[in-house]
DNA sequence: CGGACAACCTGGTTGC
DNA sequence: TGCAACCAGGTTGTCC
């Protein structure tokens, strides 16, 4: 699932094939109307100033003053080549010169998002209105995130999976996040001590930043534009791993739900205070 | 406001 | 082999 290291591939690949072109077309192709893919006509003439990544969004601001907001939700791609099936955007750019070229947004589970919108008209995108800081950008910083979580209660997991005290992180990697600083999924935010939560600062970006290097994760839908898999894969530790040995302690992996999502842990490296 | 949780959607896997 | 049930999960919307 595109997770950020997924769409920072995704928009390092697109960016050389759409920046500082002009948008000819933009419009819906097997999708229904709808605020999945509102507003896109609005793009049409003007330039895309830049391909840009904020959290799990790709975001391409226009010389108009709008902005294109790409979310890939489960299984969205984004490609040159036109795929079999499931095309639900099609985006015609023209360069300098005048010649053209097609972005196709194929999505068969139709979780992705496609909008046109004024940047400060986010109603219809929330989650991106409110996005937490870029975990791997200066403004993230240990003392920060100590003081996020120790303004919130219940159980850390769902907190990182909220895209409000840091962005972009999904079900993979923020298990593997909490496996590497051995926190449990389900410790009380507020009540992790000050040098666990800076073990989990340094895991998040640790995790993120070795898994751009691998070109993301595939674990089965994720392709890059050029229709290649993430090679992070076989780098997981907890993720998928529910019922094998713990890579560092032996241990049987368990795997609960947490927050309504499938949740894998070491029971024994990641352990709750009493109670 | 935050937290809890159902809904969205299709393809792959599992179980009988 | 066929087919139904189940599962994956990021975000939004609804409810309290």
């Amino acid at each position: 699932m595109p997770e950020l290291p997924e769409v920072e591939t995704v928009v390092r690949a697109l960016r050389p094939l759409v920046a500082g072109r002009t948008v000819v077309a933009l419009s819906r192709a097997d999708a229904p109307d709808g605020p999945k893919y509102a507003g896109l006509s609005r793009a049409v003439g003007a330039r895309v100033l830049e391909v840009a990544r904020r959290g799990k969004f790709i975001v391409m601001p226009l010389s108009t003053g709008d902005l294109v907001a790409v979310h890939l939700g489960m299984t969205g791609t984004l490609s040159p080549t036109k795929p079999a099936d499931h095309l639900r955007v099609r985006l015609e750019l023209a360069d300098a010169g005048g010649a053209r070229s097609i972005i196709h947004f194929r999505d068969p589970r139709r979780f992705g998002r496609f909008v046109v919108t004024a940047p400060d008209d986010l109603a219809t995108l929330p989650t991106l209105a409110a996005m937490g800081p870029e975990p791997l950008e200066p403004g993230f910083t240990a003392g920060t995130f100590l003081a996020s979580l120790a303004a919130r209660r219940g159980p850390i997991k769902p907190l990182l999976l909220g895209q409000r005290i840091v962005a972009g992180l999904g079900n993979i990697y923020a298990d593997e996040a909490l496996f590497a600083a051995r926190i449990h999924p389900e410790h009380p935010a507020d009540r992790i001590p000050p040098a666990r939560v800076r073990a989990l600062h340094l895991a998040i970006r640790e995790v993120l930043g070795r898994a751009i290097e691998a070109r993301g994760t595939t674990l089965r839908d994720y392709r890059d534009p050029a229709g290649e898999a993430g090679n992070f894969a076989v780098a997981l530790q907890a993720y998928g791993r529910g019922g094998e040995p713990c890579m560092r302690c032996d241990a049987v992996l368990e795997s609960r739900v947490v927050g309504q999502r499938t949740t894998t842990f070491c029971p024994r490296c990641q352990r709750l205070p009493r109670g």
